[in-house]
DNA sequence: TGTACATCAGTGAACGCGCGTTCACTGATGTAC
DNA sequence: TGTACATCAGTGAACGCGCGTTCACTGATGTAC
């Protein structure tokens, strides 16, 4: 890496910070990119050179969390228990994440989710790594004989990241909703899903 | 009704009218409050006095779409298939409505989807609505002894809402993807559901 | 090794635009007597 | 029934703000010879 590189990337490494700090104090609708590039102490121009837009600094800035987040909570998974509770281990944790300040991940998950994948880049990967977890998770359960084999792992991890997804919808939509409750009702569906709904 | 108030009814369904033309034809982005008060005939500031801001009145006008949708696809709902194929039928249909065109509905769900329920009200009777068809379904199949007596119809709508939720992420998300390879994708993941995965 | 030129990250100011909000107002409609 | 006043939906113009974009530019760094 050149010295020229190096120093765009300190610059970009600046403005990343300097984002991922303003947006959780002021929030992202109530911090311009102006007051980011200053921040920074950078120019406002530099932050659009680096940052196309506000959104993809959102994006970038955010997701690194995410991922961080997602790294612990694979390291501290207890491995020992039923594949119900690990997931919940994991959904568990991100929902805390969120909780902490719900409001900017609010902001986060409206600019990514449902946009098309490919102008959601940093989201795109971190969803694909979860899905790829849960799909070994999945396919571990199999080898123990746990869950049956005709079973398709990727479309079981679509599942559970959907049941996922439905209960961080009401954790964002019902602000007086705890952690607590929202796992609780994923745990109920979760459960459902896992032992099934019909009649033997 | 007064004369007066039935005025004021009809200048606000000519809002109503204007935008929803409006949204479909250049998108809910590109077009202004001010576009939509010219098309209605009234002024920009009559806009903002009916609904506070843009994104109020995208949600309502689209919600209603929504509901015509709903009410439509129960009168066409077959009735003596498998609980499998009547909520693909449901599912389907919204997903055929969004299919025709994506940009606008995206637009919708962002800015309803993951909001306090309080902020988006009829999105927010749009899917209770939803849910208290999904949870008739999941008793009616009950009272005919082919789902287990002790499920809880709620956690059940609630599931199958996450799911169909999770496949309409796919449909977003992946320009490429149809229609039917959704709902093929749907099936999969409630048919496990229906299933169970566990090795019973 | 040194020199002369090319590259390019970053600057800072200016642009037009749409947004929500505000204002004093008009004039039709409703209401009290 | 008529009159005099109150209400209030709607007007149209103006406001400040943040956005993305553009511009000519500066000066440090890289590269070819």
């Amino acid at each position: 890496m050149n010295r020229r590189e190096a120093s765009k990337l300190e610059t970009r490494q600046l403005i990343l910070q300097a984002a991922r700090r303003l947006f959780a104090q002021k929030g992202p609708e109530d911090c311009t990119i102006r007051d980011i590039a200053r921040k920074a102490g950078v120019s406002p121009a530099s932050v659009v050179v680096h940052f196309q837009s506000k959104t993809a600094l959102l994006e970038e800035a955010l997701t690194r969390d995410l991922d961080q987040a997602l790294s612990e909570l694979i390291t501290s998974m207890p491995g020992d228990l039923p594949l119900l509770e690990r997931l919940l281990h994991l959904a568990t944790g991100f929902f805390r994440l969120y909780d902490a300040n719900r409001n900017l991940y609010r902001a986060l998950i409206r600019h990514t989710v449902f946009e098309p994948a490919g102008e959601t880049p940093h989201m795109t990967g971190m969803t694909a790594r979860y899905f790829q977890i849960l799909g070994s998770l999945v396919e571990a359960e199999k080898s123990r004989g746990l869950i049956r084999a005709e079973v398709d792992s990727q479309v079981a991890a679509g599942a559970i990241f959907s049941l996922y997804l439905g209960a961080l919808i009401l954790l964002f939509r019902e602000p007086d909703m705890s952690v607590e409750m929202v796992a609780e009702g994923l745990t109920a569906m979760t459960g459902q899903y896992l032992e099934g709904i019909k009649t033997s």
